[in-house]
DNA sequence: GTTGAGTCTGTAGTCGCTGCAGATGGTAGG
DNA sequence: CCTACCATCTGCAGCGACTACAGACTCAAC
């Protein structure tokens, strides 16, 4: 059975080795054997990894993962579990689209008005302020 | 002239107190006079934090916002430095809606396959697994 | 006088890392 | 055998942008 350092580790799953240590210590991958001092990994933890990479990726946050890690490593996989995760998780990723391309549009609206250069002020400032209705910053 | 409190200008703002005293500590707010121990704000802190509030929804971190402040309190305007953080932010904006597109359309894929239900395995977990080219987690 | 609301300071916690210092370990060359 | 060098180890501090708490104080109303 092979087994790696952790620098082969980080190298495989593109993760940082601090990143690999960190993710031990708050036990989303379990102790690994050692080779005297040294940390020894097995494929099963280049898998935990990589899934673990891909779920923070896709957004989701350590707690997240930590669920679905269980759902994934369960005998009678709660399907249903991950769905919902998934889904609730789709919610706000749509929610955050919403709200960025808000942002895109008056962003968008102040680097053009900066472009046509007709205005009095400047205009990024002149959105910011705005809702204060005041000029006084 | 009208003066005050925190609490007040929270309300106002609809800025946490803590927040502000955040923004005070960082020195992205002027140091307010006192009524005894108690901060005494003006008419100018509201829009000041307005401003504030308004860029971080806007999505700029506390270092450019600080940048815009100086913009918007000189004398001439350096109204193409202030361009300048916009646009570059609206790029970073973009950049985000369209890595959020992606994992939306990932996401949205997994949860339709749940439903389906025509899939061996449960589809996020095999969806997160799939890098890894392993079942073994 | 006492109750309650508001404010004060200072510190520590959140999330998900990232980086550093200083101590070891193992290997390769001279 | 000594040195150089790399990898790894532990432990802790820092990021950004807040947020939360403890414990002290001030002030007005009843």
């Amino acid at each position: 059975m092979e087994t790696i350092a952790i620098g082969e580790l980080s190298r495989r799953t593109r993760c940082n080795i601090e990143t690999i240590r960190y993710y031990e210590r708050i036990g989303l991958l379990p102790m690994p054997a050692r080779r005297g001092r040294y940390r020894s990994f097995g494929l099963a933890d280049v898998a935990r990894v990589h899934f673990v990479r891909r779920a923070r990726e896709l957004g989701f946050t350590l707690d997240e993962i930590r669920a679905l890690l269980v759902i994934a490593t369960a005998e009678n996989m709660i399907c249903d579990d991950a769905r919902e995760i998934a889904a609730s998780h789709l919610r706000q990723v749509r929610a955050r689209i919403t709200d960025l391309k808000r942002v895109e549009r008056v962003l968008a609206d102040t680097v053009r008005a900066c472009d046509a250069g007709d205005q009095v002020g400047c205009p990024l400032i002149t959105t910011l302020s705005a809702p204060a209705q005041l000029s006084t910053i």
